[in-house]
DNA sequence: TAGATTGTTAATCGATTAACAATC
DNA sequence: TAGATTGTTAATCGATTAACAATC
């Protein structure tokens, strides 16, 4: 058997994808059919090569004197990105985070569904938050198997991170998307995504002071 | 004049920062007095080298034999990232995300301090949220110039980011951290910080499928 | 002392940027 | 055609990793 040789694409590529997309659907929304490279990097602060380079890593092609065609650009990115199939996904964590999570409509776009919610708050078992079910926790295993989710998404208070972790793993859950600040310590096999505002946090405070220092107020 | 020579920081290192922190908080309080960067590497997953590098470009140098000894690497790291003297923030957009925010306790140990959210909704003008004033959007440039704050965080809806981050310059804000999925245009002194969740589900998709192409469920 | 660990210089790796031929 | 733009190879840059001397 011959396995597809699947192209490697790097992160940091990876990472500016959905800012092409993002990008894209304005132009077309402006009535734009055509686009170069020099035009979009112009667009978001950065340079044509690099766009060139990262939609060629994703296996899109434009057309010499042209360049690229806006909807068929934009089809492909989401194709690349696996946005047309939504991939299902289960939220631990009814609160404040879990809620915006819930409520931000863009993921569906993103090939995001997050199907339904789990909390252990009896107040919220039962409920419905932004249309979507609140599940008591202990529910979550079963209904992972049944329905077949890969994604689960943690955004608990920090003190039960992990406990919670462990009960997505169990349950076989294949990748964590990870809101809370704890490190997780999870089996290799297991793909972990971490969301760390605080390291945010630092890069935009030492920049911030650099500025300052630069040009005080 | 001599301007003090400033060490440059990488982004990537600087990103690492809080999580040693974080995991030499947890040391600390089982009790650990010193630590190696093996040790500390193990525990993050990561190699020996790049946290001595690290903690080295952040002006912080152990003692060959004993490693670092605990609660000084926790203060110089804190001293290095700022979070000693809090920066004042003012929130924009009172939603779910917004109350997630201000709801998180973490940030007064990391150097930011949250200090009031703006908001158009009259139902939350003059509430509050986890304690902190709700006050009219109109406020906003008063505010800010009598208090001195420089950051401004952006969490409202993205029809109207590029709109309150434009209130938000004008206001003198220095530094934005974007939650919203909006490419903000602002000047180039303006420092901004984008949380991009569709970059990090694009990462976390892309890994999740070459995960199930190697072990399918 | 012996050995574990650091500090520092050098080598490697990978991403970005530059150069230029190919093309419509 | 001329010229704008792409595709691709080469050069540069920066971060990571390796090697090894210095040190307590």
């Amino acid at each position: 058997m011959v396995r597809k040789n699947v192209a490697r694409i790097s992160v940091p590529t990876l990472r500016r994808l959905p800012m092409y997309h993002g990008y894209l659907k304005k132009a077309a929304g402006q009535g734009r059919a055509f686009v170069s490279c020099t035009h979009i990097a112009a667009g978001l602060h950065l340079v044509p090569i690099q766009v060139r380079k990262d939609l060629h890593s994703a296996g899109i092609d434009g057309k010499p004197r042209v360049g690229y065609e806006v909807p068929v650009l934009i089809s492909s990115l989401e194709k690349f990105l696996g946005w047309n199939n939504l991939s299902k996904a289960y939220l631990v964590g009814a609160g404040d985070l879990g809620a915006a999570l819930l409520g931000y409509r863009g993921f569906n776009d993103q090939g995001l569904d997050i199907v339904a919610t789990f909390d252990n708050d009896p107040r919220k078992i039962g409920g419905k938050i932004h249309g979507k079910n609140v599940y008591a926790l202990d529910k979550f295993a079963d209904l992972v198997k049944r329905n077949g989710v890969l994604i689960g998404i943690l955004a608990v208070p920090r003190g039960v991170a992990q406990d919670v972790a462990e009960i997505m793993i169990r349950a076989r859950i294949r990748a964590i998307w990870n809101f809370t600040s704890v490190r997780l310590l999870v089996p290799p096999s297991i793909i972990v995504q971490d969301e760390n505002l605080a390291s945010s946090l630092a890069v935009l405070s030492k920049r911030l002071a650099q500025s300052l220092q630069r040009s005080p107020s």
